[in-house]
RNA sequence: GCGCCCAUAGCUCAACUGGAUAGAGCGCCAGUCUUCGGAACUGGAUGUUGCAGGUUCAACUCCUGCUGGGCGCACCA
């Protein structure tokens, strides 16, 4: 089950729910304050829905059903005199108190006209005009091909900045680039050691190196093409920052720029920075290291930011780098981060607030590991052995609209298992094939078709059928659930959403003919399926999977 | 030891952030095709929401204490 809600109709019910507690004298109330609307537990129970006569059952010390009663005759009144009395074709009250909205088949026909006229643009909306969102995801150190974690931030950032786009904000994506630092060294140092190994010199390669199979390949390619190269650790590094953006053009992401953490460095911001925040006395001397005073600003403790040889830790480039992010004008920062990165939020929140921002201004994501599975048995994996499921394996093995929709199936704050046994399958196990299945159909049936659908000659009140009814209102909802993913900064409930729209359409489509039928419904029926046709293609671009008109 | 997250049907997950009889998918059992794509549809069985208290008209949801799991707690990135 889903719940959503209508954005228009609903502010405009808040709006009359509040006139009629200010008629009854009720306005005051701090329960009349917090009225809300709310989709039904059941669809029996209409499509709104709100508790008021039971928050103010207690202070009123009436039974709630009475309440209700007078909520509603109050609320008739004020809906006759008003147009949009029209969308409303009964209030009833229910249960112990609820108040139930039953909204007009007119009200439904509407928004099935406005699907057709504006298309893919139906959800489209500017709430997010005035902000510039920059949203940094998957950030993996080039230090070899991208994993199955890295592919799942990949996927839910890219559908993120896709939803956030269509409600009108501005979105650049990007990846942070750790080009340089210790793991880099080691890359250098690794390929470096498999050279003299491949050139039958007998070495001792350290643990804590790089061992997987792609270093031999580089070392290969520098030995087989007679290279000369003066420094391992740059080589590498943009040999494997090719393979990683490959990787991801193949999955579909496309980012706008990839900022190097050296020429952060190279430009002396990370310099300047630091003594900003010196100035501001927010740094510290102490055991000959520079310390950041976060304590005083809700982290735990404070952290060192200046090493006491020199060098910086990496929280240094860190803030310099959020500092130039608000420099370059966003006003809104997504961060997707692994779960081995939740310690490091309040680190970062601090930081955010001694450069004087509101650390409201950016929201951190921690983006859950998935667990690969293979026939139901989960795939070992050893990141030190060099041994893990990349993103490329995982395109290979099942695709990228699979790979792109599994991704996405549970709440990003939660552990996922990916079965590619089950994401490989064409079957109704699969829900993607569910959903790109029903696109096909209806695509099929509108090129069968011998009559065109017109709007000017469609007579929506002839959709009466009870699956025709659950598809419309179902089809009406895309805008609101477009707003919960924007308040939850999650694009999961997508996935849901379209499976649920696929099962309406496949069960309409089950009880009742399109074609064949007396001209006017056959009419009637192909503006509908057009229009189911327009959300589930907009829901899945989207996602950033394809749609399919054959299969 | 300190801190954060999780525990719901055999399995994977929901439950509108305190609401109405805790719902879906998979799996299992039984059905539906002279008709627009069967990659579909219909029906059935499955629960002491980890345990024990508390808060209130109402608790899977909030509070307290347990139990069992995951992750953080660097002058690593």
């Amino acid at each position: 089950m889903l719940f959503v809600k209508n954005k228009m109709i609903e502010d405009f019910l808040i709006s009359v729910i509040k006139d009629s507690l200010k008629d009854l004298g009720l306005g005051k109330d701090d329960a009349a304050q917090a009225v809300c609307l709310d989709l039904p537990a059941e669809s029996r129970f209409g499509e709104l829905s709100t508790n008021i006569a039971l928050r103010l059952s207690r202070g009123l010390k009436k039974p709630p059903a009475e309440i209700a009663k007078n909520i509603v005759a109050s609320i008739e009144r004020i809906l006759a005199g008003r147009k949009e009395g029209a969308h409303v074709k009964e209030i009833r009250v229910e249960g112990n108190g609820f108040i139930n909205f039953y909204l007009s088949q007119a009200y439904f026909c509407g928004q099935l006209k406005d699907i057709i006229i504006k298309g893919e643009n139906f959800a489209s909306s500017s709430i997010g005009r005035s902000k510039n969102v920059l949203i940094e995801f998957v950030s993996a150190n080039p230090t070899g091909p991208l994993s199955v974690a890295h592919a799942r931030q990949a996927a839910v950032g890219d559908s993120l900045a896709n939803i956030l786009e269509s409600l009108g904000f501005k979105v650049q994506r990007e990846y942070y680039l750790n080009d340089e630092g210790n793991q880099i060294n080691i890359l250098g140092q690794s390929i470096e050691l498999r050279l003299k190994e491949l050139s039958g010199e007998d070495v001792e390669f350290p643990q804590d190196h790089y061992q997987g199979s792609y270093i031999y390949d580089i070392a290969r390619e520098i030995k087989d093409k007679g290279l000369k190269v003066g420094d391992f650790s740059e080589y590498g590094t943009e040999y494997i920052l090719n393979i990683i953006k490959k990787e991801l053009h193949d999955f579909g992401v496309e980012f706008d720029c990839w900022y190097s953490q050296k020429e952060l460095r190279k430009s002396g911001k990370i310099d300047r920075t630091l003594e900003a925040l010196k100035k501001e006395g927010f740094l510290y001397e102490e055991d000959g290291a520079l310390w950041f005073r976060s304590s005083s600003l809700g982290d735990d403790k404070d952290r060192v930011v200046i090493k006491s040889d020199g060098s910086y830790t990496y929280l240094a480039p860190d803030i310099a780098y959020h500092k130039d992010k608000y420099a370059r004008g966003f006003n809104w920062l997504i961060n997707l981060w692994g779960p081995d990165h939740h310690g490091y939020i309040n680190r970062l929140k601090a930081a955010v607030k001694a450069l004087g921002h509101d650390s409201s201004s950016v929201s951190i994501i921690i983006v859950q590991l998935a667990t690969i599975f293979r026939e139901g048995k989960p795939v070992q994996m050893s990141t030190r052995r060099g041994q893990y499921i990349t993103l490329r394996e995982v395109l290979q093995e099942v695709g990228l609209d699979a790979a792109r929709f599994f991704f996405l199936m549970r709440r990003t704050s939660s552990h996922l298992d990916f079965d590619l046994s089950v994401a490989k399958k064409q079957t109704s196990e699969n829900p993607v094939y569910y959903v790109q299945y029903a696109h096909a159909r209806i695509c099929s049936i509108l090129e069968n078709s011998p009559v065109k659908m017109s709007l000017a000659e469609t007579d929506f009140s002839l959709l009466k059928e009870k699956e025709e009814i659950a598809l419309i209102k179902k089809l009406c909802q895309l805008p609101s659930l477009l707003n919960i993913c924007l308040n939850t900064c999650d694009p999961y409930l997508l996935t849901v959403y379209l499976q649920e729209i696929a099962e309406a359409f496949h069960k309409f489509y089950d009880q009742h003919r399109v074609l064949g039928q007396d001209q006017e419904l056959t009419k009637s029926r192909l503006a509908l399926i057009q229009a189911a046709k327009i959300i589930l293609a907009t829901g899945l671009k989207l996602l950033g999977i394809s749609r399919p008109e054959k299969m």
